[in-house]
Order: C-alpha cells, then structure tokens, then sequence
RNA sequence: GGCCCGGUGGUCAAGAGGCCUAAGACACCGCCCUUUCACGGCGGUAACACGGGUUCGAAUCCCGUCCGGGUCACCA
C-alpha cells in the first residue's frame, strides 16, 4: 500500500466508495442544445436577503428563457449560524414573490429531483469519498494545527509583511507523514483536510465572467481547507463536488465570490471536473443614512435588506419583481413599455446586459413600478389582496373590509377597470389611508374650503345642493346637477365662461364641485366625485353635506 | 495593506473611435388637458471623476492619480 493509500485509510476509514460510483449515480442531464442548468444555494441562516432574491430572480429568469433547470440547493454546512425553521423562510419566500423551482427544495421540508439530497449535511458521505480519493492521490492532507497556531503564523507574516495564509512554506503540515499522523490522531488532536495546491502566485489565470468579462488573477497557491475537522465540507468544496454531479452549467453568484474563484477553479482541474461558466451578480447598495458612503445593502443597518420589509408594507411579489428586473437588465424598461401586459418572464434576459456595477436601491423607483402594477389589477384583485394583507398587517383594516367585501369591491372599482386606471395606490399599506373617507369609522371631516370663496357662499352651495342633489349614475347627468346650481349663486355655470370673464362671477362650477367633495370627503384630492357619491350612498352623502354647511353656518 | 472589480445627471442607465450639441426612465420644476384629483401629453433643470498619452478625431483605447465597492476563516 502506498503512503497516499495510508494516508486516506487512515483518515477516512469508514468511506468504502469511490468517486466512480457517484459519478455513475448522477448521469448527464438530457436537456436541448443551449439550455442552462442554475441554481440558487442559499444557506439557511434566517431570512430571505433582498440580495438573494435578486441572484435567485435572475438564474431563474436565464433558465427559463435558455429553456433550463433551475433548481435550489441549501447550503448547511455551518451550524453555527444555522436558524430553525432558515430553509422554509427562504424556500417560500421565494415563491411569494413568483420565483418557480424546478428541482431541489421546494418547500422547507420536501425535495424533488434525481441529483440530491440537495441539503449539504446530507452528502457528506460523497464530499468524503472524493477527498478520500484526493488524498489517496497525493492532493490532499491533514492538517492538525490549532487556532491558535494560525493565528501565531498569521502575526508573522504580518511583521514580515508577507502575504498571510497557508501557503508555500507556511503549510506547516504539507509534508506529514502517515506515521506522524497516525500518532496525532491516537493522541486524540482534530484535524482537518487540505489541499496541496498546486498553483503559484507568480502565474495568473483568466476565466471569463458572464457578467463582468474578462478577469484576470493571480493562481491559487493556498492549501485551503477541504474538510472541516468536523468531518463536513467547506463552502468550496462542496460547490466544486455539488455542481458538478449536478451538472449545474452556469453559477450565477454574488460577486463577494470573485476572489475565491481562483481556488474553485482549481479544484475543478485537480478533480478533473469541468468548470461551469461563472457569472458574478453586483450586489445591491444603498447609501448610508450616517456617512452618506455606497454600500452594500446590510442586514443588520436596513430593514429593506429583507424581503420580508416589502411583504409588511403590502408590495405585491410582482412589483417588487418588475423592479428587480429594472435593475438586472437595462433594457428591461423597454421591453415594458413595448409589451405592457406581458408578465416579465417572457422578457428574453441576457447576462451580458447585466450591469457590472452595484445599483443603488431605488425606493422611488420601486414605487412608480409598484403603482404601475397595482394600477393594471380589477377591483376583485385588489380587494382580495387587500384582504389578505391586512389579516396578517392591519387588523382594524381587515375588520372594516371584510364587514362588507361587497361595499369595498364598490370602493376599489372607482377609476380602475378603465382604459387609464389611477395610480394612487404603490402598496398595500397605501390603502387605509387612500379610502378612510368611505368608512364612518375612519372618516375625517374638513371644513378647509377655497380660499377665493367666502364660508357664507359654500353654505350656500351646500343648501343649494343638498336641496337638488339625485344620484345619478352618469357623471355628465350628475355634473349638470352641480352646474344648475351655480348662476343663481353668482357662480359661473362653465369654466371657460369664468375664465373669459372672472371679474363678473364669484366662482365657477368646478370650485363648487371643490366645496362638495370636501364635504363629502373631507378632502381636495380624491378619485371621480360622482361615482364616490353613488358608492357612499344618498343618505350618507346628505349628511355629510349637512355637517358641512351647519358647521360652515356658525 | 495585498489582490480583484468599478466610476456617464440626485438615482437607474444608453453608449463598442466620428451618427454625442451625450438617449430614455424615476424624482423634481413648469405648462397643457380636465368639474376635482389623477392619467396622459409637452417642456425644463441636471452628467462623461481628474491628469497625461495614442489618434485627424476619445465618454469610448492605454497609463497614472483619486474615489467607491468586494475579498483576504475549520462563514457562506
């Protein structure tokens, strides 16, 4: 038996398969010409990152439109900073905002596809057969040095000014023999695994990124850890074993893994792997609130870095989708405004329009999408959206509109379903305060008239009107109803009759309709005042101008 | 600090040596339409980080400076 051979029983005794054998289990996948296999590979360490649903967004899109898989994998190798419950978090939260998988988790407790287990911490039998065989080669070794140890070789290479890590001459246990590891482990010392780079810092290799181009660096030389002492894999490993029996052709990541790269590609030559084509997502940013500096969109800082910030305020999935795609491709926009109703996965996406620098988070921007998209739902659609939000948001919200969904489908209607529907409403947090005025319960009076018409003259337009005032279903019918009011009052009937002789009246027709919709509503702005009075009814109407004018009379 | 990647209006961006007197979108401002509010339409303010090259010609190519970001773990 060689040392090598020694070497690998005597570190991994338990494994009896080889590389051979998974390679058989995981055959190619039979997928057309052009078709892109991606994946998402989160770790499970609390909520879903706006930043993950972006990269998640855009490998969805590139498998969708190449015709691929995209799948989903978790990433459990740490569990320290595992969090219960981490994988459901961000497996649903990825299909509330639309995103479909087509292999790996799908929820947080079931998997489908023929290349898992696609949680880490149950591979680690595969991960330890190939090291195993890498040890077995000569590319791998233990390594029993404490923390403390690194930590003493790293402050020498800082009073050196050397370049710090396990590398070259500072891999301390590059050479050990099977005796000397044998008496380490009979001694009771963890270890972990290494791999004996065979790179040099001095040779550069260049890959091309999909999004960035091309990337230019120096090799890897650092003897890197393969296998934690725990037995489970580091992240890079993992990624060089998994994508590869998943046949994962394109890793579309988060660009923080641009300078591990090196490392990655070496592992796939060193196990004969080919490498999947890389493309490096810029992350999100935000500016500063204290320093006023771009920054990377922070957990910790910015509550917006959680999705779940968007689904609290009431965005619906889709908008916060739209935008997300306003960032990931700039011709996105374009697209929009040529195919309006298309859902935006049909849009032909392309890594190569990606931009290569971070974007700021836009919340204007997402507003305006946001309304965009509100704007095209029917009455029946946002109520319904109305409902569920505030069941989980807004309690007292819910209880209004669930008292009488069919009065709230009334509220909703006005002005939408139209050829050009409002935009008033972005999120679903919006919308107590945009309807108030058609609940008695959130009602608030105003007697704030215009300021060119006397208290005394809107009294009287009030008593005039609520003398006269028929519903009408037509708001020409309902407008002449205003207008016949007005000459007797002093107020132009017509408008451009005012504004050809503003001297000779007192006002016109439209700051009459001004002082009935305040009254009515308590506001100056609202949607179209006759379908708001049909909606609210002739005897709350009545009332509230009675209020009105009584108030106005004192 | 080493190594990478960037830098076009407040924001997102188009731009591949002459079509750049630099597009478009958001935001902001003004006007028009209109019974109000919106929607819509029209218009406006506002940018190639800086310095050297190369070239007849540079936002675009090269070098340097500055600035920003990322990364340097038995974390992903």
């Amino acid at each position: 038996m060689s040392e090598n051979r020694r070497m690998a029983e005597l570190l991994l005794p338990n494994i009896d398969k080889t590389p051979d054998y998974y390679e058989a289990l995981y055959p190619a996948r039979e997928l057309p010409e052009g078709a892109r296999v991606v994946r998402i590979a989160p770790s499970p360490t609390g909520y879903l990152h706006i930043g993950t649903l972006f990269t998640g967004m855009v490998n969805r899109i590139t498998a969708t439109t190449t015709g691929g898989i995209f799948f989903t994998r978790i990433e459990d190798t740490d569990k320290k900073r595992e969090v219960e419950g981490g994988i459901a978090d961000i497996i649903e939260g990825l299909k509330r905002f639309g995103i479909g998988i087509d292999e790996g988790f799908i929820s947080g407790t079931e998997e489908k596809g023929n290349y898992g287990p696609y949680k880490q911490s149950q591979r680690v039998e595969i991960y330890q057969t190939y090291v195993k065989d890498l040890i077995s080669r000569g590319l791998a070794y233990p390594c029993f040095c404490t923390e403390e140890e690194l930590a003493e070789t790293r402050e020498k290479q800082e009073a050196l000014k050397v370049r710090t890590g396990y590398h070259g001459e500072w891999a301390r246990h590059r050479d050990i023999t099977p005796d000397e590891a044998e008496k380490l482990i009979a001694e009771g010392k963890p270890f972990v695994v290494r791999l004996r780079s065979g790179g040099s810092e001095d040779r550069r290799i260049t890959f091309d990124d999909g999004i960035k181009g091309k990337i230019e660096m120096p090799e890897n030389d650092e003897d890197f850890v393969l296998l934690k002492s725990d037995g489970v894999p580091t992240y890079h490993f993992a990624h060089a074993i998994d994508d590869h029996l998943m046949h994962t052709t394109h890793v579309i990541r988060g660009d923080e893994w641009i300078s591990s790269t090196p490392k990655h590609i070496e592992l796939f030559r060193i196990l004969g792997f080919k490498a999947p084509k890389y493309a490096h997502v810029s992350p999100i940013m935000k500016t500063d609130d204290e320093t006023g500096a771009k920054r990377k969109i922070s957990k910790r800082k910015d509550p917006e870095a959680a999705v779940k910030y968007f689904i609290e305020q009431g965005f619906e999935g889709e908008s916060v989708m739209e935008y997300l795609m306003t960032i990931a491709a700039s011709d996105f926009e374009d697209w929009r405004r040529a195919n309006p109703t298309l859902p935006y996965r049909d849009f032909k996406f392309n890594l190569k329009r990606m931009s290569v620098s971070g974007a700021l988070f836009d919340g204007n921007k997402l507003l305006d999408v946001s309304k965009r998209v509100v704007s095209t739902m029917s009455s029946e659609q946002v109520v319904e959206a109305l409902l569920s939000w505030s069941r989980e948001y807004n309690e007292e919200f819910y209880k209004l509109l669930s008292a009488d969904v069919d009065y709230a489908k009334r509220v909703f209607a006005i002005d939408r379903d139209v050829p050009k529907p409002r935009k008033d409403i972005a999120k679903w947090s919006d919308a107590p305060e945009y309807c108030s005025y058609f609940f008695d319960e959130t009602f608030t009076p105003s007697y704030e008239m215009p300021e060119n018409l006397s208290d005394e003259l809107c009294a009287k337009i009030l008593r005039a009107y609520i003398a006269s005032y028929e519903p009408q279903e037509d708001r020409n019918e309902w407008f002449s109803g205003i207008k016949a009011i007005c000459p007797p009052l002093g107020l132009a009937a017509d408008t451009k009759e005012y504004k050809a002789n503003p001297e000779a009246y007192l006002g016109h027709s439209g700051d009459a309709s001004t002082v009935i919709r305040i009254a009515v509503t308590g506001r100056r702005n609202t949607p179209d005042l006759c379908s708001i009075m049909n909606v609210l009814g002739k005897e709350r109407c009545i009332e509230r101008l009675t209020a009105a004018a009584e108030h106005l009379e004192k």
